[in-house]
DNA sequence: GACGCTTATGTTAGCGCTAACATTTTTAGA
DNA sequence: TCTAAAAATGTTAGCGCTAACATAAGCGTC
């Protein structure tokens, strides 16, 4: 217990000043030592180095952060933790990051309202974090205004805007709707349900993607768009195409705007005899791993999500490296997965 | 552009002292109507908390934890993002943290060796944590030696031991794993298959507890024991159940260490005419959402994924509270989901 | 009306680090 | 050999906040 501080309860922290003293040189030089080791000379940063080891010296971010008014941590705003979809971009942001010494803040929207991401907002600027990556791209202006205000990088992901001032990396959710309609028309179907749940933004524009498709060909219906507010899950799904099969007997697809929705409708129907996909067709959304194994392997749309998360982490660097740099925005894409049940 | 600060390229933000300024009074003033608002007398509160409204002051945290010696933030370390029984218990954690205005960040360990998370550890104690949450209770000496060193509280999460010195909330794995075995035998099976991928000690420990139970009743059979180190996934419990019933042929039960890999066996059951529970029967671990939908629905042990990580996040908020409070262990146990797979 | 006692506010210093500038040492070039 | 440039290291100050210790103001009390 030498070296016991009053300030705090605990064992005081090696700190930069005593490698420095250990080592005879000034502290600044030991910091140089450690981010910048080319600027010091061999035989002192060796001893440095050593000495760190052998005082068990860890440097202090926190200190490091204020002095210099970078963090090294950049928040991720998404809306959900339980929800795969986010956690796979959230995997792929934690990739970039860890390799360039970055951490993560994670801050939970819960799909809510827009006041709610600007509390989440104030929250996470407490942090000073260096960038912030959101999901979506229908901020309110006031988050707009806080990121401008504090001089804050950000990217959006998961979907795509005509903005040319603000950088995204997504997808078109409406193209990836249509692509789901054009792909049930175009294999004769005529009654198609649109089936939603956890309506946010973008499974709202995927499923107008969707309907604008069916609206052109004249196969719209709006008793079949049916769009729920609660969360997606496999049971909501069992429940809906049950309901959807009993309300509207001439129905012979469904466009599910997730998976989860479309595995359950496919479970209950092969536990009740509906023959998927001669009496329905079903078309999920997001692809997940499952998706390639339910009776039958469901057709869906691909979403890239752990790339997206890796290039919109990877925009945020390089708008935090050069904030000069201007926006950017980068398409990655949905495609068609066509399996068995369509 | 106003109030430029050289140092920085930004616009300078809006300090406590600014704020302090404004009111006419100290900047602790200030401090103190933010943190203990009781110890400030109302006119003077109100005006300050006006003037931060109007002035758009946002606490840096940064500085607030160099001066307190306080972060306000705890690290979360788990073996991988996208396996969904993490996130759950990170979502768990988050709920509590929260609530009491703390942050978290996250390391993932990848179920590598024991030096990886040593050096993880390193690199989250840079950031001063207030606390730890840890996977597992299988840490080395050097992050037990490093925790007690830097004075990090820390709870162990998912697994269960018998030492009273370190703080834990979670299930027995062994146990979870006899409970499994106890139930084939039960139901009459007597050419029981162990199976696990992703293999780190906590499903070891579950294999484990199957196995000398199918021991003690003299009906275990150590070539119907595969553990491979592959990562658990769908396509692998097809692949694996297929080779199974190939090369066993009296084989009439399989226990699967993690649910996924039982989805995988169910589908390819389904799919290739094998009678699930008749010709075999089918256990799973830790109950998916999407086991109680497969064909037929699968028998597994439901863990209290979320629960653990809330009561973890509740003991170590605890133990950071009161740094002289007793470690204690919390069983959350794990019980038995009887379906129709077995 | 001087005494303690509480309540409200202020002063000072410093958390551990790094930016900016200053200085010294080395190296290269004429 | 001298000079200028480059490389290596140091000095100073301050990031924005809070702990710890003043101090001042209110308030009853004998």
């Amino acid at each position: 217990m030498q070296g016991q501080k009053s300030r705090a309860s605990f064992r005081r922290r090696t700190t930069m000043a005593d490698v420095a003293r250990d080592v005879g040189v000034s502290a600044i030089t030991v910091s140089r030592a450690l981010r910048n080791p080319e600027t010091v000379s061999e035989p002192v940063r060796e001893r440095i180095t050593e000495a760190c080891r052998r005082l068990g010296y860890v440097p202090s971010r926190v200190a490091s952060a204020l002095a210099s008014a970078r963090s090294k941590t950049i928040s991720v705003l998404i809306p959900s933790l339980t929800n795969i979809v986010f956690v796979e971009v959230v995997a792929g942001i934690k990739q970039i990051l860890d390799a360039l010494d970055y951490q993560m803040l994670i801050g939970i929207t819960g799909y809510e309202d827009q006041m709610a991401e600007e509390r989440l907002l104030m929250q996470h600027l407490e942090y000073a974090p260096d960038g912030i990556l959101l999901t979506g791209i229908d901020q309110s202006e006031t988050v707009i205004r806080l990121l401008g205000d504090f001089s804050v990088p950000a990217v959006h992901m998961m979907d795509s805007s005509e903005r040319a001032d603000c950088s995204w990396v997504g997808f078109s959710n409406t193209d990836a709707g249509a692509i789901a309609g054009r792909h049930l028309l175009e294999t004769g179907r005529r009654h198609i349900a649109i089936v939603a749940a956890q309506l946010d933004p973008r499974s709202t524009r995927r499923c107008d993607g969707c309907r604008d498709v069916l609206q052109a060909a004249g196969h719209y219906d709006p008793a079949l768009d049916i769009r729920v507010p609660h969360s997606s899950s496999i049971p909501l799904g069992a429940e809906l195409v049950q309901k959807l099969l009993r309300e509207h007997e001439a129905c012979d697809a469904v466009y599910f705007c997730n998976d989860d929705l479309a595995h359950g409708a496919l479970f209950w129907c092969s536990q009740n005899g509906v023959a998927v996909p001669e009496r329905l067709a079903v078309v999920g959304f997001h692809d997940f791993s499952a998706s390639a194994w339910t009776p039958p392997p469901l057709t869906t749309i691909e979403t890239p999500r752990q790339e997206i998360g890796r290039e919109a982490a990877r925009l945020l660097m390089a708008r935090i490296e050069d904030p000069g740099q201007p926006a950017r925005q980068i398409d990655l894409g949905a495609r068609l997965i066509r399996r068995a049940s369509s």
